[in-house]
DNA sequence: CGGCATCCTCTTTGATACTG
DNA sequence: CAGTATCAAAGAGGATGCCG
C-alpha cells in the first residue's frame, strides 16, 4: 500500500510561525516531542504510556510524519535489545524553547485539583527547572526525592543549578509526597508550605534544605 | 440555540504544556494570536484577510473559544465606528514568547521560493526583530522602507534597537522591494546582498545604512 | 459592508480489534 | 512489542444565506 505519508496539510503561508505549525501544529505532535525531550530514547510502548488517550494508529502516523520532517529519528536498537527506539534529532531538540515557553504560559491555567487528570512524575521537570533556584550555591549540595505518581523523581542542586530527573536516591535530604497539584503549587510559589500541606502534601526531612530552593510564595 | 461553547477538548493531563495546548493548540488558534499580536486591534474582516483559507464559521468559533479562555477580548467600538473589534488580553499578550520561539524554529523550514504561498508584509516583523541589530547605535537613526506584498512596512533604528511596523515613511535611507523569500534570506543572513539580488531583490538608496543592520551572511 | 449561522462534503480523530 | 485494519464520531473546509 502506498499513500505518500500523510501529505502534511499546510497553512500555505510564507510565515515562519505558520511553517512551524505546519510541521508540529497537529494534535499530539508537541506532546510526543515533550515525551522524547523529558525521557530521551523511547520505545513505541513508552510513548503510548506517556500519552494516555492517543490512538495507536495516530501515534504511528505522527511518528512517521515527524521522522519525515526531520524532528524524530527512528533506530533499530542492536541485537540484545531488538526493538525500535525513537529519539529527537538536533532539529527536534531545538524545540525545547518552544515547549518551555508553552509550559510557562500554561502554568496559570492549571487546575487546583482534578483527580481525573493523568499524571506522570517526570512532567514536573519543566516547572522545577522554571521555578526552583539554589539560593545558597556555595553550601553543600542537597537532594530531594519526589514521590508523586507512579515513579519517583529526584531534584538536586548541582553547581548552583537545580536539576531534576526520574529515579531515586539514597538518603535524600527531603522526601516529598502527596497529590500532584499540591506539589506543583509549592514549586510555583502559589502555595506556601502550610498551604501545600493543607492540600495533602507530605514532607519529611530537612525543611531548611527545602526552603533553600523554593521560591517565595505569593499566596497561601 | 445552546451548544456550550465548543466544550474545549482536552488532553486530560496534569501538565502545563498539555494545558496550554488544550487552549491554544487547536488549528488556527496561534495564527489568530499572531495576527492580533502583529496588528493590534482587528475587525473580524481584518482577521479573515490575514488568515487566508480559514472558514468563516471556524474563525467565529475560535474567537469565541479564545474569548472564553481569556486570551482574546471582544469590544463593540463606540458609535462612530459601530463595529466589533478583537484584541489580545494580558494573558494573550503573554503568548509572545511562544510565538517568537515558534517563528525562530520555523525559519529553517522556510522554502527558498514558492510563489503560491500567501504573504502579508507585517509577517516579516518577527524575523526582523530576531535577526537585525543596530551595529552603530550612536550614529543618527536610519529608516528603511520595505515594499513587499500589498502594504509597505518600515524598519527603523530607535535607541539602538531595530523596530518594524506597517506603514510608509518620507525620504527613507533605503527602499527594498521584490519577492518575499529574497528579502527574508537577506534579513536572516542566508543570502548575501548579491545573492538576494540574484533572487530578485531590489535595493535603492544608501547601502551603508543597510549594512549597518544586516547580519553577517552565512552563505551566498 | 461586517459579522456571523447553516448546510454540506471531506478529512481527521478516537476507540477497539487484530497481527507478524 | 510495534504496529495495521476498521469504523463511528468529531472537526475542518467551502459555499451560501441572513440580518443589522
Amino acid at each position: 500500500m502506498v499513500w505518500y505519508a500523510g501529505a502534511m496539510r499546510s497553512y500555505g503561508q510564507f510565515c515562519s510561525v505558520a511553517r512551524a505549525l505546519d510541521v508540529i501544529g497537529d494534535r499530539w505532535n508537541l506532546l510526543i516531542v515533550r515525551e522524547l525531550m523529558l525521557r530521551g530514547q523511547c520505545r513505541y510502548t513508552d510513548l503510548r504510556a506517556g500519552l494516555p488517550g492517543i490512538a495507536t494508529n495516530l501515534l504511528a502516523d505522527r511518528l512517521r510524519e515527524l521522522e519525515q520532517a526531520g524532528v524524530v529519528e527512528r533506530r533499530d536498537a542492536p541485537p540484545p535489545i531488538a526493538t525500535t527506539v525513537f529519539e529527537l534529532t538536533e532539529r527536534g531538540r531545538k524545540l525545547e524553547p518552544v515547549i518551555r515557553e508553552l509550559g510557562r504560559w500554561g502554568i496559570e491555567l492549571m487546575p487546583d485539583t482534578d483527580p481525573r487528570l493523568a499524571f506522570r512524575s517526570y512532567w514536573l521537570e519543566f516547572p522545577v527547572g522554571l521555578y526552583l533556584t539554589d539560593r545558597r550555591p556555595d553550601a553543600p549540595p542537597i537532594t530531594i526525592e519526589v514521590r508523586v505518581g507512579e515513579d519517583p523523581m529526584v531534584i538536586e542542586t548541582v553547581d548552583g543549578e537545580v536539576r531534576s530527573h526520574p529515579g531515586s536516591v539514597a538518603d535524600p535530604d527531603v522526601v516529598l509526597g502527596g497529590p500532584a497539584p499540591a506539589l506543583l503549587g509549592l514549586v510555583t510559589g502559589k502555595l506556601s508550605l502550610a498551604g501545600a500541606r493543607n492540600r495533602g502534601l507530605r514532607v519529611e526531612g530537612d525543611l531548611e534544605a527545602l526552603g533553600r530552593v523554593l521560591p517565595d510564595p505569593v499566596a497561601s
